[in-house]
DNA sequence: GTGAAGCACT
DNA sequence: CTCTGGGTGCTTCACC
């Protein structure tokens, strides 16, 4: 934070922006009442004022980023703008309980409004002292995901955009990130009062300016509806966690170790000299300089031998060393992203593996996972599946459920597009891909063979990405004639997918969006664009954006329906996992039959649809065998 | 520290 | 004739 002119130091709170428009706002020079509350008497005093409030903004200061491993250092409230309060709490765990206690029935007052930027993060932490919050939500973060889904997030970018105002820097209190790096706990009370103050000030600045948007844009009802009731849902989700069998991941990660040793000497070997297989630059001097695999290698942009594994797979049959490396590319990847990494993420708290979702990344509406992602556990290959077995129920007494949608987002294309044939297949139990296969190649459903059906489904895939005959001759390994060939077989045998299709392209052309079943958006800007490549790109936006996001809209209520009602009855059983399509529950065995019936009701029914939707449920002692 | 390459999932 | 399947997050290498 740079030092205050020194004129404005007889007038802290002198406002400038007339002197200087072209100057951002600032702490400095912006008239401010931020109050350190620090007794019980001051304390009580807020509640009281806070209780009277229809809604007031919070935000929480912290020793960490990390929820679960967080303890709380101090709590700030604003509910006029300008106007803000900090509530520090001390280290001892008593002394913070007693003060977090006095704020409980405010935050547990479901008449008033609670609103705050990554609400999440505070509702964990609350939660870690006992703290339920109840009633409206309002997430500054998420109310901005909706109205700008590509955009970021964050407060400091906002409050420049809408409030051409640049808050204090957070760096400015405990210094820049890495080693040395201080908590707020060892900042001067002073700075953090106008750090915190100032955050949920701001914060509270950004609802009156994004609510309106809201409501303008369409969006109320799915952010009153469904993304809000949402963050309560993943907040008990991330809460939760997942147990891990260490065990058996530190069994795997020893024959990992032992098989990527033996195919790295025989990779060696062939090579006739050690290299970095590792490094794509090393490899594909040794695979096309040196064993001049291909002479017309494809190089990457930057000039490098391009290595993928696309390319690689062609150059099976040429030289044993190409299968080596593929192996071995595979080995290193579990070891180090997944069997290596998972159980140093293990909490001490509790033992267990908490992700964190992330509510406002996608710009399609689909959630995601990090730290550890948990929606790219493997599943393809043996080796991969191993990993999914030490995802386990947290003790004898339960079971791992786990529920997803069947074939969803091709649903919702037979649902938004009203054709008959696929809307039949679907309701009348008929496999997808061999309707397809049986429309694409003129033959009987009982005629399809299994390389048809293989073929068609990579089809259906197709359409739902957006199809073009490249792409799709690509992965059929077909010439591109004979692609186009099948596309218009296709589009001959579901006229209705067709239309739907060119649809959505003039739809997004005239509004400059596409939008899901719930109103969610996704601009497109450059669907008008001259270049043809980003046009084409913004096209299959245009066909995949309401698809993938309307299955995503039909998870989250799906999620907070089963959050309800398992709430409610008061369940021992947990859901745990959510996986774009999938949903995975720590089961207790007297009630697996109950839940099993509950939920394969509720993920059929979230949203009413043109077309049957079906589940598929498994149950077992590990993820693997449950899904 | 940052971008590219590569690859895990849906 | 050109270009091209949607959406993520993590690890490693290579370079700054």
């Amino acid at each position: 934070m740079t030092e205050a002119p020194a004129y404005l130091d007889v007038y802290p709170d002198y406002e400038i922006d007339e002197v200087q428009p072209e100057r951002r706002k600032t702490i400095l020079t912006t008239v401010h009442d931020y109050r350190l509350v620090d007794t019980n008497e001051l304390r009580a005093s807020l509640v009281h004022f806070l209780n009277q409030q229809e809604s007031f903004c919070f935000d929480s200061e912290t020793t960490a980023i990390d929820p679960v491993e967080a303890d709380l250092v101090g709590l700030s409230f604003a509910y006029r703008t300008g106007e803000a309060f900090y509530v520090p709490v001390p280290p001892d765990r008593a002394e913070a309980q007693a003060i977090v206690d006095q704020f409980k029935p405010v935050f547990a007052n479901p008449a008033i409004e609670k609103i705050g930027q990554n609400l999440k993060y505070d509702l964990l932490m609350l939660k870690k002292y006992g703290v339920e919050v109840q009633g409206k939500l309002f997430d500054t973060m998420i109310a901005h995901y909706l109205i700008e889904p590509e955009m970021r997030h964050n407060m400091d970018m906002m409050a420049m955009t809408y409030l051409n105002y640049s808050p204090v820097e957070i760096e400015s209190l405990i210094g820049k990130k890495g080693k040395g790096q201080l908590t707020m706990r060892d900042v001067d009370i002073q700075k953090v009062v106008d750090y915190a103050g100032e955050d949920a000030d701001i914060t509270l600045q950004l609802k009156y300016t994004l609510s309106p948007q809201l409501e303008k844009d369409n969006l109320h009802k799915l952010f009153d509806q469904v993304e809000m009731p949402l963050v309560q849902v993943l907040t008990d989700l991330e809460l939760e966690g997942i147990t891990i069998d260490t065990s058996a991941l530190a069994e795997l990660s020893a024959t990992l170790e032992t098989d990527m040793r033996q195919v790295q000497q025989e990779i060696y070997a062939i090579a006739g000299e050690t290299f970095n297989i590792g490094s794509p630059k090393q490899l594909g001097e040794v695979l096309f300089d040196k064993l001049k695999l291909d002479k017309n290698a494809k190089k990457t942009r930057t000039g490098q031998y391009a290595t993928g594994e696309e390319v690689l797979s062609k150059l099976e049959g040429d030289n044993e060393i190409v299968q080596k490396i593929l192996d071995y590319r595979e080995l290193i990847k579990l070891k180090n992203t997944y069997v290596d990494a998972l159980p140093l993420l293990i909490s001490k708290r509790d033992g267990r593996i908490h992700t964190s979702f992330n509510q406002a990344v996608a710009s399609t509406g689909r959630l995601s996972s990090a730290n550890p992602n948990l929606q790219n556990i493997p599943i393809r290959t043996p080796r991969g599946r191993e990993i999914r077995k030490a995802f386990v129920p947290r003790g004898p007494e339960f079971q791992i459920m786990s529920a997803d949608y069947s074939q969803i987002e091709l649903r919702i294309m037979a649902a938004f597009s009203g054709d008959q044939t696929m809307l039949e297949a679907f309701n009348n139990g008929v496999d997808i891909h061999t309707q397809t296969a049986s429309k694409v190649f003129h033959v009987g459903l009982d005629e399809v063979t299994g390389d048809m059906r293989r073929k068609a489904k990579t089809i259906n895939f197709g359409i739902i990405y957006g199809i073009s005959s490249f792409g799709l001759a690509q992965r059929l390994k077909i010439p591109r004639k004979e692609a186009a060939q099948i596309i218009e077989e296709y589009f001959a045998g579901f006229p209705a997918v067709k239309d739907y299709i060119d649809q959505c392209i003039e739809k997004a052309r005239g509004f400059g969006y596409a939008e899901t079943i719930l109103g969610r958006r996704r601009y497109l800007r450059d669907i008008n664009s001259r270049n043809q490549t980003d046009r084409m790109f913004a096209e299959r936006n245009a066909v995949n954006a309401p698809i993938q996001g309307s299955a995503a809209d039909m998870l989250k209520i799906a999620m907070i329906q089963i959050h309800e009602f398992m709430q409610t009855e008061q369940l021992k059983s947990k859901m745990i996992l959510t996986v774009h399509d999938e949903l995975v529950f720590d089961a207790h065995r007297d009630e697996i039959d109950y839940l099993r019936e509950r939920v394969d009701h509720i993920m059929k029914h979230a949203i009413p649809m043109a077309v049957r939707m079906e589940t598929g449920i498994g149950i077992g002692e590990n993820w693997l065998v449950a899904h």
